[in-house]
DNA sequence: CTGGTATCGATTTTT
DNA sequence: TCGATACCAG
């Protein structure tokens, strides 16, 4: 068993106690990623069929990973294990499955703007109010209801809860909780909760088949146990009930999705539940040093409801925290990225060697604000994912309807989309006239003329060409099927004539999509490959999955809820003020400021070797200046381990970059404070700076631009390379646009601008 | 039906 | 501040 050598000896036993319920407290940078890929490796070694592990995940990276990594020890084997998201495991089971509880095998997968549409829809309807019943507010409603397996009526039934909506004067969310479901039902679609939520009525009502997986799943093992919620936590417990070989990893100490309906308690309790239960702790904690594994502890030590455990390092004691405090937020910006641009040059360190953690999207922007001052590379984390934007969600639309005739979201999207002069009026209509005859929306397209007055043409032509679709679809591949839904739908036509920046980026982003279909025409791993297969689990797909220059060497910025599961050399911290970390929201309930410490826990061990916490005495707001305290969260940290830095000299010779010139240049930022106008620092004029960002090539040398044109690459003295986005204007005047990998976008105007042309249109 | 301006409101978000 | 929705004129 030598492949175990690696590993202490609590890694050891976890992955080595392969029967009966289990439970692995893992640390922060315990190692669990490798606890459960060798536990995997080590159940196959073992003799157990791969076909029988099932390994939950909350991402897909996650399960990516693992997947990769249990690859390499078990080899081609690793194939059959069933490892994915719960999402996108229970997916797959509904859709064989489906018949059995009403469903389609091939109904859509809200995602949550779908959900979020058919609500409004909903709200409009009952004419409420839509100050009390904001959507977000009743979606979340309606999650937490199906997370804690109560159906409408139960919800309607339940006086505990009508008091509670009544008391926030919401009493008819239950009603409007009902009518979602009757209409999510009616489209043949499920949203994420629904996924979860139809997998328990499946497992409860149908013993065969609830028998058919306990058998199938001999092992079971979940990972991140800590941000389950109790729809999971059953149909865990339902799947383990008869072989009991369960094992669960995870870390209340990082449990920070609560507001999303995870439920602590689950892994809290899990003892209850399991008594004969094997525990195993891993507390060496392999990242950090033991300065930071210290404030670690010492803060999430505030936290009543949490497991023993005592997470220690090995590794050297490190430096002390360091604290910077700052006038403002620009000023904060600033500090962090004159912190990295000194440290990377003092340590020999690369960008990405930093991070840049926040509580909300919003800080993000002095943040950048003063990377790009500085010429420092960065990339900004989350967002929108590929499969978010619109422009391929609106292609997607297409799919679906061609698939599911009854998808209502994607008739909304698409049926006006390019115009084609249907309005609000005429949906509108077909939405009654659907609902009065019980038939779908697009049964009443099919035949508009019979059930809408004043039906125009372009309803029928539209009609026809989905029929059509539906055809092409049946007999073509993946790949020429989506290009003629994206050609025929004038979709490609309407994007092709914007030739504004934006324009051409949504072009391309529907060019990558249709690569992406491409390449699953070709793959030559599955037999089933018609767009309907490609489109199954699309909705559950997300960022991770296209992150294509993750080796640049970048500073990363990100949420610190983006930033679990990371780690980073140095990182910093930003934005530790009362009301904004801890959250304002948050400060009404013990419960939600122990989940915002428990933030706080998680943010602090991404750091492997340095950590700088900073807080700004006053911010921007909403456009408005307010004044900031800081975070009770650095007061529970222990001073011992602390280094105040709010003289902000340099630690020696920090180069030319002075703080004293900072803080005149602060000072003379600062009077404008009263016209907030003019508080935003003026554009770059500072060559020097940038001059530092770009080592022109050795052998730069402007060329002749005057047949400069969109697509081709180039290099600027000053500003690095970057691609040609568009050209507009004139002869002697003519404006380009210019995107630049280190300092983003550029208008340039060709007459001035000393431009090397490196290659020409891809 | 479409394209413009006014108004409101605003954490975090693995799926 | 920024973005999305709401409302109105053409």
């Amino acid at each position: 068993m030598d492949y175990l050598a690696g590993l202490n000896p609590e890694q050891k036993a976890a992955v080595e106690q392969i029967n009966g319920p289990v439970m692995i407290i893992a640390g922060a940078g315990s190692g669990k990623t490798r606890v459960i890929t060798f536990r995997v490796a080590h159940l196959i070694r073992k003799g157990v069929d791969s076909f029988n592990i099932l390994v939950l995940t909350f991402t897909n990276k996650a399960a990516k990973e693992m997947r990769e990594r249990i690859t390499q020890m078990v080899g081609p084997e690793a194939k059959n294990i069933w490892m994915g998201t719960f999402h996108s495991v229970f997916a797959k089971i509904l859709r064989v499955e489906a018949n059995k509880i009403g469903y389609p095998s091939n109904f859509t997968i809200y995602d949550t703007d779908d959900s979020k549409s058919v609500l409004r829809a909903i709200l409009k309807e009952m004419q409420l109010d839509d100050k009390l019943y904001s959507v977000n507010s009743v979606l979340n409603r309606i999650s937490a209801a199906k997370s804690s397996l109560l159906t409408p009526a139960e919800y309607q039934n339940n006086p505990q809860i009508q008091a509670d909506d009544d008391s926030s004067k919401r009493p008819l969310l239950g009603k409007i909780y009902e009518t979602y479901a009757q209409r999510c039902y009616r489209a043949g679609a499920m949203d994420f909760d629904d996924l979860l939520f139809k997998t328990n009525e499946l497992l409860r009502d149908h013993p065969d088949v609830r028998n058919k997986y306990q058998h199938k799943f001999k092992y079971i093992m979940v990972d991140e146990y800590q941000d389950t919620n109790h729809s999971q936590y059953k149909i865990v417990k339902t799947l383990a009930a008869v072989s009991e070989n369960l094992c669960v990893v995870g870390d209340d100490a990082q449990s920070i999705y609560a507001f999303r309906g995870a439920n602590i308690q689950n892994i809290l309790n899990f003892e209850k539940d399991y008594p004969d239960l094997k525990v195993f702790k891993l507390e060496q904690n392999y990242r950090s040093t033991q300065n930071i594994v210290n404030v670690a502890n010492s803060i999430i030590a505030n936290n009543k409801e949490q497991l023993k455990k005592h997470v220690f390092s090995e590794k050297e004691t490190g430096d002390k925290i360091k604290i910077m405090r700052a006038f403002s937020d620009n000023e904060e910006g600033k500090q962090v990225a004159d912190a990295i641009m000194f440290q990377r040059s003092t340590n020999g360190l690369n960008w990405h060697d930093f991070a840049i953690l926040y509580r909300t999207n919003a800080q993000s922007r002095s943040m950048e604000e003063a990377l790009r001052k500085n010429g420092i590379p960065y990339k900004i984390y989350g967002g929108l994912s590929f499969y978010q934007r619109k422009e391929i969600k609106d292609l997607i639309a297409y799919f679906r309807l061609t698939f599911n005739p009854s998808d209502e979201e994607a008739l909304k999207r698409v049926i006006n989309y390019p115009k084609r002069g249907i309005g609000d009026t005429t949906v509108d209509r077909i939405i009654v006239a659907a609902d009065k005859n019980g038939l779908t929306p697009f049964d009443v397209v099919l035949e508009a003329n019979r059930y809408i007055e004043k039906a125009p043409a372009s309803l029928n032509a539209f009609a026809t060409m989905i029929q059509s679709f539906q055809v092409i679809t049946k007999n073509q591949s993946a790949y020429e099927a989506a290009l003629h839904i994206a050609k025929h739908s004038g979709l490609l036509k309407d994007l092709y004539e914007d030739k504004s920046v934006e324009g051409l980026n949504r072009y391309e982003n529907i060019q990558e999509l249709l690569n992406g279909i491409k390449e699953f025409s070709e793959r030559e791993d599955i037999e089933e490959k018609g767009l309907d297969v490609f489109m199954q689990d699309i909705a559950l797909l997300t960022n991770d999955d296209k992150d294509k220059d993750k080796d640049a060497d970048t500073v990363s910025l990100m949420t610190i809820h983006s930033s679990k599961g990371l780690e980073f050399p140095h990182v910093h911290i930003v934005g530790l003020e009362e009301n904004l970390f801890p959250s304002q929201m948050s400060l009404n309930s013990r419960s939600d400021l122990e989940e915002e410490r428990r933030l706080f826990y998680v943010a602090i061990t991404r750091a492997e070797y340095k950590l700088t916490i900073s807080y700004a005495t006053s911010r921007f707001k909403f456009g408005t200046l307010i004044s900031c305290e800081p975070s009770r969260f650095i007061d529970e940290i222990d001073a011992k381990y602390l280094e105040l830095d709010f003289t902000a000299k340099p630690a020696s010779s920090a180069g030319s970059s002075s703080y004293e010139n900072e803080r005149t240049a602060w000072t003379r930022k600062n009077d404008t404070y009263s016209k907030p106008k003019a508080a935003t620092t003026p554009p770059v004029k500072t060559t020097s700076i940038l001059a530092k960002a770009h080592v022109p090539s050795p052998d730069f040398k402007p060329s002749d631009t005057s047949n400069l044109q969109v697509g081709m690459q180039v290099e600027h003295e000053r500003f690095g390379f970057g691609k040609v986005l568009t050209l507009e204007g004139n002869k002697p005047d003519i404006k380009a646009t210019i995107f630049f990998k280190e300092i983003g976008q550029k208008q340039l105007l060709l007459k001035f601008a000393k431009l090397s042309i490196i290659s020409g249109v891809e």
